[in-house]
Parts: C-alpha cells; sequence; structure tokens
RNA sequence: GGGUGUUUAGCUCAGUCCGGGAGAGCGAUGGCCUUACAAGCCAUAGGUCGUAGGUUCGAUCCCUACAACACCCA
C-alpha cells in the first residue's frame, strides 16, 4: 500500500488484513528464531473438523499476544499448534453423511469406515486452520501435529504399553457412563445433566417373615425415581443412627416383582430426611449404589443390555423391553399389587450424552483403565511446590479437590475412529500387549499357530491429549525441539476442562518425561452473550468470530443461527431476539478490533460477556489510531531525524507519558492482565496522544514563524511516540499496527521489514520526566477549566474570551506565562491577563485550579444567574467535602494514629478547600444583584 | 446438601500484592461539521460500592453472617 491510499479514506480492516497474514506466514516469521531464552505454548487442539467459535477466538487472541509479545521482546517462541482427532464427534459426523447415502457404519466395515474419516478431515479439516489465520494467530505451522499422526500416535502407542507393563493401565468390569445409542462408553464430560420434569415413586418392600417396623409396619417404602432398576436391588439401606429402622437392620425383604430376597444394611451415606430413608441399592445402575455396594459386598445384578432393554437378569415377562416400557410395566404391576404407596412430581437430574443426546445408562461393562492414584500424588505435589502456578490461584483448590477425589480412569471407547487399542486376545482371551503384535508375541513367547485378535476399542481422545505438550515436540524420540521448549511455558485453557485435559497432561507428562508439562496455568472465564447468557446453538444466541470480523447482515445471521436446530419451533423466537439484538446485522469489524476487544474483556473473573457495542467502539478506537498516523504523516513528510531539533515541554511530557504505557504494558502482558494492558493502551492513545499531545503541537506546527528546531523536535516527538506506541500495542493488534508501523517506521530510522522482526519497547531512552508532567498537567487543568465555564455558559467555540487570572502561587504566574500560547490556542482565549483581584467592577464565572483562581468575564446580564447557581452548587460540594475533612482533624485518634502523611495531606486539602470556599464567597458576593 | 465465584452509575465492567471518601466505555443531556478523525470534538448529569455486624483513627477493599445470581460436585 503506498502512503498516498493511505493518506486518504478511513480505517478498513477488510482491505488492510487480507494479505497480511499470508506475508508474515510466507516470510516465516512466526518459526522460532532459534534465539534467545526458549518460550513455548502448545495450543490447545481444536477437532480438526470444528469451526472457530468464540472461546477459541478469546482464548487464541489471549495466547496470540503472549507469543507476540515475548516473540519481540527477543524470545524464541514455539507456538505448537494441532487439532484433535475427536473421537465421538467426528465419528458421528460421517456415521451421518454414510446413513444419509442409504448405508450403515456396520455394512462397511470398520478398515472403509476409518478410510471415509480420513477423507473427510482431509477435507474439512482446513476450517478451522483458515479461522486462526483470519484472526491472526501466529502459530508455527510447519509443525502443526494431529493427534492421529503417525508421530503422534507412537507416542500414544508408547504410553499405553508402559503404564501396561507398569501395571499402571488393566482391564476390567466396572460401571461407566454408557451410551445405549452410541454403544459406547462415555466420559464424564461427554455427560450432560440438566433437570427435568419427572416423578418420584414410593413403593414398599414387604418384610421377609414376620418382621415390623417399629412403627408396625410389614414393609419398608423406599423412594426411587427410577422404579425399573428395583429388578437390580441388591439391598436396601438406611442410616445406622436412623431410630425408625435399627430393629429392622440385617433383616431381609422380599424384592417385589422378583423372586429374590435383599438385605437391609446401614449406610452412613444414606440420607435420613430424603424421602423414608430407605435407600434401595442397586449397585449395577448406580454410581453411588456401586460404592455403597463395593463397601458391603453386595451382588452386582445388570439388568440390561447395551442398548439399554431389559436382560435376561429381569423377571420374563420383561426381559427384552427398552428401560421405558419396562418402567412402565413395572409401575403398572406394583400398582396391581397394591405395593405402589404413592407418586409425586419431582424434578430430576438426566444425564444426557453430549453428541447423541440419549440418556446415559451406568452400565457394568468390561473396559480399560488407568489407575490414577498413584500418577496424582506427584501431580498434586508440584503445583503444591510451585512447579505449576494457576492464575487465577484459586483455580488450584479445584484441581486439589478434584485430585483427593480422583477415580480410576476409563479410557477405551467403542468407537472405530481413534487410537486402537494395541492389546491382541487368543482363543482364551488372554491379553497380550505389545507396541505391535510381533513385540506382543514375542514378550509371551507364543507360537505362530496362535491366532490373535486385536482388541477393537479405541482409546479416548483425552488419553492421547493428555501427551500434548511432550508428544507433539518429537516424544518418545529425543529431540532437539523437545529439549528446547519443554517444559512449555503457559498454558491458556478455560476452567471446564481442568481435569479433563489439565490434570491428566500433568499426570502423564512427569510419568514420562519427569517434568511438568507447564510452568503456568492461565484459567479463562466463559464467553457469554451481552446479556450474560451462555452461548449455544439451542438458544441461538452464539456469534461465529469470523462475522465480528467480516460483518454478516440480518438475514444470514438469522439463518445461521436457526439452522438444523434440535427444537425447530425456537426458530421464531430466536429469529425476533436476534432481529432485536442485531437489526442491521453485524458490521466488519476487523480482527483486531476482535482481538482487542477480546483482551479487553479478560479480567481476572469467571464470566465475561461479550457485548458488540463495545467491538464497536475498539472499532473505532483502531479508526482513531488511523487518523493520527495519517495526522503524523502529514505533517513529518520527508523528516529528517538528524536534523537539529529542541524537545518541547509537550515533548517532553508524553515521551514522560510514553515511559509509563511501557511500564504498565510490559508488568501487564507479565501478569496475564490483558485487560488492563488494553486499557492502559486505550487511555494513552486516545486520552493522552490524541486528545492533548497532537493539540498541543499544533499550534507549533502551523506556526510560520516557529523555530524550525522546536519544529523538528515536535516532528521527532510525534513519529517516535507514535512508532514506539505502534510496537506496544502489535501483539493485541497486529494487523493495524504493522500496516501504519510500515508507514512510519523509516521516518523513527526503523529499517526492519516488519513490526514483527522489532524489538519490543523498552524504556531505556524515555527518561521520567516530573517537571513536564507537573507542568503540562497544570496546563490540562487550567485548560479543562475554562473549557467549563465556556461549556456551562454555551459560549461558541468560535469565539475567543479573554482570561483574568488571579490569587495563584508564582508558580502558577510562571506556568501561564510559559504556556500562555498553548493555554490561549486550546482554550480559545482572546487575552489572557493578570489581576490583584482588585478589579471589582468586572464580575465574570470563576473556576479555581488549586489556590488560582481563573475568571472569564461576563458579556450580557443573564449570564449572571447561572453563574450564581453554578457557584452555590460549588459550594455545597466544596461544604461536603470540608465536613468530612474536619471531622477527620478533629478527630484526636485520627491525628495522633494515622500517618503523618496522610495527617498532612488532609491539613493540606482543608487549607485548600477553605481558600476555595472563601474566593468563591467572595465572588458570588461581587455578583450584582 | 458441599464447594467456588459474582454483587460498584441506566447497561457492561475496572478499581492490582499494600485500607486514606470511587473510575472507564456505551447510553442519556447540552453545545460544536474547530484544516487527523461527526467512526469526531468540548462539556454536563448519575453511585448510602448487595444487606447486617465486626476489626480499625478510618472499610468498596480485611473478617463473620445473611441474601440474590452463576457455575462445579453430590
Amino acid at each position: 500500500m503506498s502512503n498516498k491510499q493511505l493518506l486518504q479514506g478511513s480505517f478498513d480492516p477488510k482491505a488492510i488484513e487480507a494479505d497480511l497474514y499470508a506475508e508474515w506466514e510466507q516470510n516465516g516469521y512466526f518459526d522460532p528464531s532459534g534465539e534467545g531464552k526458549s518460550f513455548c505454548i502448545a495450543i490447545p487442539p481444536p477437532n480438526v473438523t470444528g469451526t472457530l467459535h468464540v472461546g477459541h477466538a478469546f482464548q487464541q487472541t489471549l495466547m496470540d499476544a503472549i507469543i507476540r509479545y515475548r516473540r519481540m521482546a527477543g524470545f524464541d517462541t514455539l507456538w505448537q499448534t494441532g487439532t484433535d482427532h475427536a473421537g465421538i464427534s467426528t465419528q458421528m459426523v460421517v456415521t451421518e453423511q454414510i446413513r444419509a447415502e442409504g448405508q450403515s457404519p456396520a455394512e462397511l466395515g470398520r478398515k472403509k469406515f476409518v478410510d471415509r474419516v480420513w477423507e473427510w478431515k482431509n477435507e474439512s479439516g482446513g476450517t478451522i486452520t483458515r479461522q486462526m489465520r483470519r484472526m491472526g494467530a501466529s502459530v508455527d505451522w510447519s509443525r502443526e501435529r494431529f493427534t492421529m499422526d503417525e508421530g503422534f500416535s507412537r507416542a500414544v502407542t508408547e504410553v499405553f504399553v508402559r503404564l501396561y507393563e507398569d501395571g499402571l493401565i488393566y482391564k476390567g468390569t466396572r460401571l461407566v457412563n454408557w451410551d445405549p445409542e452410541l454403544k459406547t462408553a462415555l466420559s464424564d464430560l461427554e455427560v450432560v445433566s440438566e433437570s427435568e420434569d419427572g416423578h418420584l415413586w414410593h413403593i414398599k418392600y414387604p418384610f421377609a417373615g414376620n418382621v415390623r417396623t417399629s412403627a408396625g409396619d410389614s414393609y419398608l417404602v423406599v423412594a426411587t425415581t427410577r422404579p425399573e432398576t428395583m429388578l437390580g436391588d441388591t439391598a436396601v439401606a438406611v442410616n445406622p443412627n436412623d431410630e425408625r429402622y435399627k430393629s429392622v437392620l440385617g433383616k431381609s425383604v422380599d424384592l417385589p416383582l422378583t423372586d429374590r430376597k435383599i438385605q437391609i444394611i446401614a449406610d452412613e451415606h444414606v440420607d435420613m430426611e430424603f424421602g423414608t430413608g430407605c435407600l434401595k441399592i442397586t449397585p449395577a445402575h448406580d454410581f453411588d449404589d456401586n460404592d455403597i455396594g463395593l463397601r458391603h459386598g453386595l451382588d452386582q445384578v445388570n439388568i440390561f443390555t447395551t442398548s439399554a432393554t431389559l436382560n435376561e437378569n429381569s423377571p420374563r415377562p420383561y426381559q427384552g423391553m427398552d428401560r421405558f416400557d419396562g418402567r412402565r410395566a413395572i409401575v403398572r404391576d406394583l400398582e396391581d399389587s397394591g405395593l405402589l404407596d404413592s407418586v409425586e412430581p419431582y424434578s430430576v437430574k438426566i444425564p444426557r450424552g453430549e453428541r447423541s443426546n440419549a440418556i446415559v445408562e451406568p452400565l457394568l461393562t468390561n473396559q480399560w483403565f488407568v489407575d490414577v492414584k498413584p500418577l496424582a500424588e506427584k501431580a498434586v505435589q508440584v503445583v503444591r511446590e510451585g512447579l505449576i502456578e494457576f492464575v487465577p490461584k484459586h483455580w488450584e483448590n479445584l484441581y486439589f479437590a478434584w485430585m483427593r477425589e480422583v477415580r480410576d480412569w476409563c479410557i477405551s471407547r467403542q468407537q472405530w475412529w481413534g487410537h486402537q487399542i494395541p492389546a491382541w486376545y487368543d482363543s482364551e482371551q488372554n491379553i497380550y500387549v505389545g507396541r505391535t503384535e510381533d513385540e506382543a508375541r514375542k514378550k509371551a513367547n507364543l507360537s505362530p499357530d496362535i491366532v490373535l485378535e486385536r482388541d477393537s476399542d479405541v482409546l479416548e481422545t483425552w488419553f492421547s491429549s493428555s501427551l500434548w505438550t511432550f508428544g507433539t515436540l518429537g516424544w518418545p524420540e529425543d529431540t532437539r525441539e523437545f529439549r528446547t521448549y519443554h517444559p512449555t511455558d503457559v498454558l491458556v485453557t478455560g476452567h471446564d476442562i481442568i481435569f479433563f485435559w489439565v490434570a491428566r497432561m500433568i499426570m502423564m507428562t512427569l510419568r514420562f518425561t519427569n517434568e511438568v508439562p507447564f510452568k503456568k496455568v492461565y484459567i479463562t472465564g466463559l464467553i457469554r452473550d451481552a446479556e450474560g447468557k451462555k452461548m449455544s446453538k439451542t438458544a441461538g444466541n452464539g456469534l461465529d468470530p469470523l462475522d465480528l470480523v467480516d460483518g454478516i447482515g440480518i438475514e444470514g445471521l438469522i439463518e445461521k443461527r436457526t439452522r438444523d436446530l434440535t427444537q425447530p419451533r425456537m426458530a421464531q423466537r430466536i429469529e425476533r431476539a436476534t432481529r432485536r439484538d442485531f437489526p442491521k446485522g453485524i458490521k466488519p469489524y476487523g480482527a483486531d478490533a476482535l482481538r482487542f476487544t477480546l483482551c479487553a474483556i479478560a479480567s481476572p473473573t469467571d464470566n465475561y460477556n461479550l457485548d458488540v457495542n463495545r467491538i464497536e467502539g475498539y472499532h473505532f478506537f483502531c479508526n482513531k489510531i488511523w487518523h493520527a498516523t495519517k495526522f503524523v504523516l502529514a505533517n513529518c513528510k520527508g523528516f529528517d531525524r538528524s536534523n537539529p531539533k529542541k524537545l518541547s515541554m509537550a515533548d517532553r511530557w508524553i515521551r514522560s507519558r510514553m515511559r509509563t504505557l511501557i511500564e504498565d504494558c510490559i508488568r501487564a502482558f507479565e501478569t496475564y492482565r490483558f485487560d488492563l494492558c488494553a486499557k492502559h493502551m486505550y487511555d494513552f492513545v486516545w486520552h493522552e496522544y490524541c486528545d492533548w499531545y497532537l493539540e498541543l503541537t499544533k499550534p507549533l506546527i502551523y506556526d510560520d514563524l516557529a523555530s524550525s528546531d522546536l519544529k523538528n523536535g515536535a516532528r521527532y516527538t510525534l513519529l517516535e511516540v507514535l512508532e514506539l506506541t505502534l510496537r506496544t500495542m502489535h501483539p493485541i493488534m497486529p494487523f493495524i499496527t504493522e500496516t501504519l508501523w510500515k508507514q512510519v517506521a523509516a521516518l523513527n530510522g526503523r529499517r526492519s521489514p516488519s513490526l514483527m522482526l522489532e524489538h519490543y519497547p523498552t524504556t531505556e531512552d524515555l527518561p521520567s520526566d516530573p517537571q513536564a508532567e507537573s507542568n503540562i498537567d497544570w496546563l490540562k487543568k487550567v485548560v479543562t477549566a475554562i473549557r467549563n465555564i465556556r461549556g456551562e455558559r454555551q459560549i461558541s467555540p468560535k469565539r475567543n474570551v479573554p482570561v483574568e487570572m488571579s490569587e495563584g502561587s508564582t508558580q502558577d504566574r510562571h506556568l501561564s506565562e510559559y504556556n500562555e500560547a498553548l493555554l490561549c490556542k486550546l482554550a480559545h482565549v482572546s487575552e489572557l491577563t493578570w489581576t490583584n483581584g482588585a478589579n471589582k467592577d468586572r464580575t465574570g464565572s470563576v473556576q479555581l485550579v488549586n489556590g488560582l483562581k481563573i475568571t472569564v468575564p461576563f458579556v450580557d446580564a443573564d449570564e449572571i444567574s447561572s453563574e450564581r447557581n453554578r457557584i452555590n452548587k460549588e459550594l455545597t460540594r466544596i461544604d461536603k467535602e470540608l465536613i468530612g475533612v474536619e471531622a477527620k482533624l478533629n478527630n484526636e485518634n485520627f491525628v495522633q494514629k494515622a500517618p503523618p502523611n496522610i495527617v498532612e495531606a488532609q491539613r493540606d486539602k482543608a487549607e485548600t478547600l477553605r481558600s476555595q470556599r472563601i474566593t468563591l464567597e467572595d465572588q458570588a458576593s461581587q455578583l450584582p444583584t
């Protein structure tokens, strides 16, 4: 882009962002420099066939800001990228495609099915990486990995085999979350529980033999939300302290509808207040009951098939029934036999498979497990010792709590897409584990004529992702990358996967590398919509980050939000809400504005509300920077830095402020306070550089008679501070800063072909300048005071007014003389005079700046009454403040106990307020009546 | 039932390890097309900092209890 184009028009993100990314990528600017201290972030791998949602955009923006900052600060940075094979969700998508073609995966067979998934992966796997590029993510694409690629798969097999050899992986029959539709085990994360309307059935269990409760009943009443599971009951439990049932402990009841007798046992877990205080125990179909069952050595009677129909362990009439038909039949039969005590409506938490939406059934199945306890100890220790630090710190508590209650980890899934478990079976179901079948045979000295069959299960996705930091760096080979970049420096992720991913990475990495996977864990909250609601497809309030970048019309947005709804009846409501919130659709705000917004909302809290108005505000901020640069360039054409120059007070001031900005931003980046970082940048650019510094330079630059040394000083500073500002902001807003930087860099003596190759600003050449700061602070206050009077009296900006000063200190007098020209220009003052306050003939509006009295004389009579109001208002304010301060000073305790500097400050304040009060009263009395 | 977090201007949020009478953006109101920017400039209004106690000379900040909301676990 040429200067000419830049000097025209306003900020248009589309025009500048398009080609820049390709340029960076092609020039290899994202690759590690190979010089300096290493700094590495491993990206949480998104689903390979997924699309970018706001949460990704958010976390990746923060990671990119960190990486760009570190890269500029001279680190050898690697942002390791890659994607996850996302077992279940990917398999489901492809299954549906195949079904749509009128086939079933079973007909296709495993090999062809997996080939189809690879096809789909190659076809659609590029979407999310394309979107990441659009957001400006500076990941090293040359090192992109995939959890199913050859090298990573080798790491997965290696880990499985070693854990098996060490006795930390075993196969066993345990209770797991079972999805009867997908016919696979699910992790807790893949199960979503929500409250739904249901019932609580109270069922009578008659005692076996002549037994009575203390109340004289010949039966116990148990309450359950799932009556059909009673067929698998193996006990009834009561609290050992429950007086009502002490006498029946150890006795039995006849389990209705069956010919089984079950025992009455005592367990602390039972809540005496709930229902009748009797709890039916179904160890094979409830996680809590399973624990109780294990404690008491109860039988586990599994009554369901893998399709959740009643199996041969249930009484014949119910066999083959679906679990809900079974429930109806059982309730009816209980009622018929008079054993149904009562039914009440009840809100039940229903667990559903995240992908299939099927109701999950706790089911006893034969699965592979990791024995987590031995791994967890060390994982807790490294966090306790500070080798890994959570930011914000309080998440460590959650981590510790989870680790204390850690259960064995079910790692097998009955799926085809994923890492097939490296275990083989002979005809007697003996297990042989090895990196290959050959190895497994050799280890067991198997004769070649024994036929082995490989385990058909795959490992769950989290198993492979737990190896992410070291697997991507080449482990198990001893690579240079692993030695250089591991442990990685920081992990940026959401609190929802601290246990599923973060904790497991820590455990696995410690086990296999003897290192922590990362030194810091920055936990982000969840992005919600403007009203604080969770963004979701069903609620129809989701936002596609790229729509915020490139814009979308209202019809397009509605179409997107109502497409493929699971509940089509929601469409109308979603459309209405969308039209209300986005009457004109979404404007193209650009990647920088979105990135800046995401940083600005990233305060240390659990949730952030993403308000499009805010993005618009930061889009305007981009425009502000754009125009400021236009201004600077227009006034610095052909500027030569070697020209003799003299810095003005304003130049010295903005350089001193620039120093503060750099310090603030560095501190903010180092402490992960992206919100403060964005705020500092915004305030500096808008309210210091643009509002004041540019305005302060104009009188000088536009003055043909001004000294060329001073003009050169101003141009020098305009360019220098702008160039430094662009560098300072680059990690958050890479596109606009690079574009503008290329226009100003050479004028400030920078020769790099890209801002990405420049060093992050340091404060070395920028002295802190208290004199300039107090000088310009005074000027700002005085100008603002005069503008305040002008505003209140609605004096047109075109009209210059005379201003009188009086009662100030000699310092005020010096400053006013020094700054007179600027002051008159900025406040539209025709003439500035000092009076000794004796001029009683001319009255006017008064503002006080500390001890200095500033008067703008009246021109007509009706201004006088409004001035009286203004003074009265001001007096009220001063009185209120004075009362507070004086109360403090009259308090003996305060004067004695508070630190002397605080007391002194209060005395000064009281002094100032009193003198202001006198001046104002004096002024009011002088107003003509 | 247990745990964590939140509660500050009409709205969305800052207010930092370290207590000394609270800030921004948006919105609202009034005035300006002032030669970088109307996507802008200048000014104004508004808050017993969730409630009740406690600690302290002094509490938005520290402690306790309670309430509401959110999330996690059961």
